[in-house]
RNA sequence: CGGGGCAUAGCGCAGCCUGGUAGCGCAUCUGGUUUGGGACCAGAGGGUCGUAAGUUCGAAUCUUACUGCCCCGACCA
């Protein structure tokens, strides 16, 4: 993409609502535009590393053999009041009436929808495992939204939902999301700790929070040491394996929130491995059984001809969260310092000056052949001075810099920076682009 | 929802106390000089001062109500 084509709206000084980091950086880096408390317009790169992050997501889901669907964000109440939610979920569900004074709701989440959906269609033990899910923007009604997107009213959300004859095979599809979310937040370029964690108004007896640590972050957790350096499977994982090793190697470790928090085994173990810190949570994983699909008539017949309801669970992924949580976790005085897989672009193409001859013709070489590549380049093709180029590179991140000078070329050379170390080198143009074609 | 704060040009702010019809920096536009880490000079455009009422000869400024936004807390992907 050119610059002189491109909508990149970004900031010298930052808007005084903005409190946190990534909020900031977000809004300075022309990522977001505030329109409302905690709803929020995604601007041409903040867009990009949301689909970036989509597509990981949606990926590590069907990897794990969960099957893409999309939900509706307008719901109907009736559907709620069968499982009793309508009342009990208070203020913070946007209600909402239709021309004909139908009562209808923006989604929060969609338990209800999905399990409308299973029971209309399956009817046998035969058809399960099943895990569906989607990504769609939900509304909550925050009593007090705040740092950006980090807590919106609306926002984008991953959810799944697993559909099981019995505990048993239900706890096997919490463990294939729970390896799969080791996997995502992974490869998102985040270090995320399942953590053991309340499971709220939901309910349920097993879940999880992913947690990435950072100073900013709204809970409080707990964790040893050792989690931090746990492995995390590679994608030759086979996900209808017995995953309880993997899951086991992780839960065996001490890591709670504030309200799971056992002092006592915290403290037993050694000082030097004992972490106590703030994350933000970026996941969480339910198994809660029987819940909706009870109340709401969602049953399979089993192997022995008796209809039972399905046991259930729930996944959720802030999709739109994650790309604060990455901000805060990634970020350095100049600005942000997005990990490869979810850059917007993976190259800034600098022509330091716009209208030399030999320059131009030098960087749109450059951009050609880097595009016809497959590479993402982001080609600031516009007149202005060095500094500035730098200064806005190096606020929006990505993970090269391709610097393109008449000096250089004199010599012929460009120079390549790496954003997140800062370190540069000089080298020839063909060994530039082969470089950026090696690098992963 | 309890507590606190803010609202003046695209962004950041001053002016308000002590009423007299709006200013600074950045950004934008024009011209020139510059040009490898957010240049300089000269000029220009842009605001019915959040909304509504009130007080007054006169309101950005004083009063009241409303709206929006932010921060702390309780709640939450």
């Amino acid at each position: 993409m050119r610059l002189s084509r491109s909508f990149l709206p970004t900031l010298r000084e930052t808007p005084k609502e903005a409190e946190i980091v990534s909020h900031r950086l977000m809004l300075r880096a022309g990522l977001i535009r505030q329109q409302s408390a905690g709803i929020y317009s995604w601007l041409p790169l903040g867009q990009k590393v949301l689909s970036n992050i989509q597509r990981i997501v949606r990926e590590e889901q069907n990897r794990a053999g969960a099957v893409e669907i999309l939900m509706p964000t307008l719901q109907s109440a009736d559907l709620w009041r069968e499982s009793g939610r309508y009342d009990d979920y208070g203020k913070e569900m946007l209600r909402i009436q239709d021309r004909q004074e139908r009562e209808m709701l923006y989604g929060p989440t969609n338990e209800e929808m999905v399990t409308d959906i299973f029971r209309s269609y399956v009817r046998s033990y035969k058809e399960l495992p099943m895990n569906l899910y989607h990504i769609q923007w939900k509304f909550r009604d925050e009593l007090r939204p705040r740092f950006g997107v980090m807590r919106g009213r609306e926002f984008l959300m991953k959810d799944a939902y697993s559909f099981d004859v019995d505990e048993a095979a239900a706890r096997r599809a919490y463990n294939r999301m729970f390896v799969a979310y080791l996997r995502t937040f992974d490869r998102l370029g985040v270090k995320a700790i399942p953590m053991r964690a309340d499971s709220g108004p939901i309910g349920g007896d097993a879940t999880h929070e992913f947690i990435v640590l950072a100073s900013t972050g709204e809970s409080a957790v707990f964790l040893d040491r050792a989690a931090l350096e746990t492995p995390v499977p590679g994608d030759d994982i086979d996900f209808y394996g017995d995953l309880t090793p993997i899951v086991s190697a992780w839960t065996e470790k001490y890591a709670a929130t504030e309200e799971m928090h056992d002092k006592a085994v915290f403290e037993a173990l050694p000082e030097e491995n004992r972490i106590e810190a703030r994350g933000i949570e970026v996941g969480q994983v339910f198994y809660f059984g029987t819940k909706y699909s009870e109340p709401m008539g969602a049953t399979v017949t089993g192997p022995d001809g008796v209809d039972r309801p399905v046991h259930m669970g729930s996944y959720g992924i802030g999709v739109s969260r994650l790309v604060a949580a990455i901000i805060e976790a990634s970020h350095d005085e100049a600005g942000i310092i997005w990990p490869e897989s979810i850059a917007p672009y993976k190259v800034a193409l600098i022509n330091l000056k716009v209208g030399d001859a030999a320059t131009d013709l030098a960087c749109d070489g450059l951009y050609e052949r880097l595009t016809n590549a497959g590479i993402e380049v982001l080609y600031d093709d516009v007149e202005g001075r060095a500094g500035a180029k730098f200064a806005t590179m190096d606020l929006i991140g990505l993970p090269w810099q391709l610097i393109v000078g008449p000096k250089g070329l004199e010599r012929g050379e460009v120079e390549i920076k790496r954003r997140a170390t800062g370190e540069r080198e000089s080298v020839s143009l063909d060994a530039a682009v082969a470089k950026l074609l090696g690098s992963s």
